[in-house]
DNA sequence: GCCAACGTTGGC
DNA sequence: GCCAACGTTGGC
């Protein structure tokens, strides 16, 4: 799950412990967190449009998708008048802080990996959630963990 | 700040 | 259903 860490970081998710992924407005990263996500999903934490971009910190699924509430709110930055309390359009999960990585595995670092040339982050890099392979999320969290240089 | 790569919208 | 115009994302 991508995040701009001036708008939401790994360090404001380890303060408040949970937070609801509200915002989401891209079809495809609906469907994944609606169909895909289950509690107790790991989830690695991504900074975008950062300096350096990369994964910051692990975090985990809490709460299965449920209607984003922000969508009808007419005076919200996320309201979309096409759904409604009746009909939702746009759904959140929560997730909750689990780790910050000794070191941000950046993008520069991911795209030097010879085993993490398939993730759908280098693919498809503007999808803001998006599916890891559980080789990929384990390789990630060791190089965070400082497991591997 | 630029701009490439996409995703969405809406006229036809 | 096509596609041009427009808006957004996010690395650089």
């Amino acid at each position: 799950m991508k995040s701009e860490p001036f708008v939401y970081s790994i360090d404001d998710l380890e303060e408040d412990g949970t937070t609801y992924w509200d915002g989401v407005r891209n079809y495809q990263a609906r469907n994944l967190m609606r169909d895909r996500m289950k509690v107790g999903d790991h989830v690695l934490y991504y900074h975008s449009n950062a300096k350096p971009p990369g994964v910051a910190g692990l975090a985990r699924v809490v709460k299965a998708a449920y209607p984003d509430h922000t969508s009808w709110d007419a005076n919200g930055k996320y309201f979309d008048p096409k759904s409604s309390p009746e009909s939702p359009r746009w759904f959140m999960v929560d997730i909750a802080f689990e780790e910050k990585f000794q070191q941000m595995v950046t993008l520069d670092r991911i795209k030097a990996e010879p085993a993490l040339q398939e993730m759908v982050l280098l693919k498809r890099s503007r999808l803001s959630v998006q599916p890891v392979e559980a080789k990929e999320f384990s390789l990630i969290a060791k190089i965070g963990r400082g497991q591997i240089p």
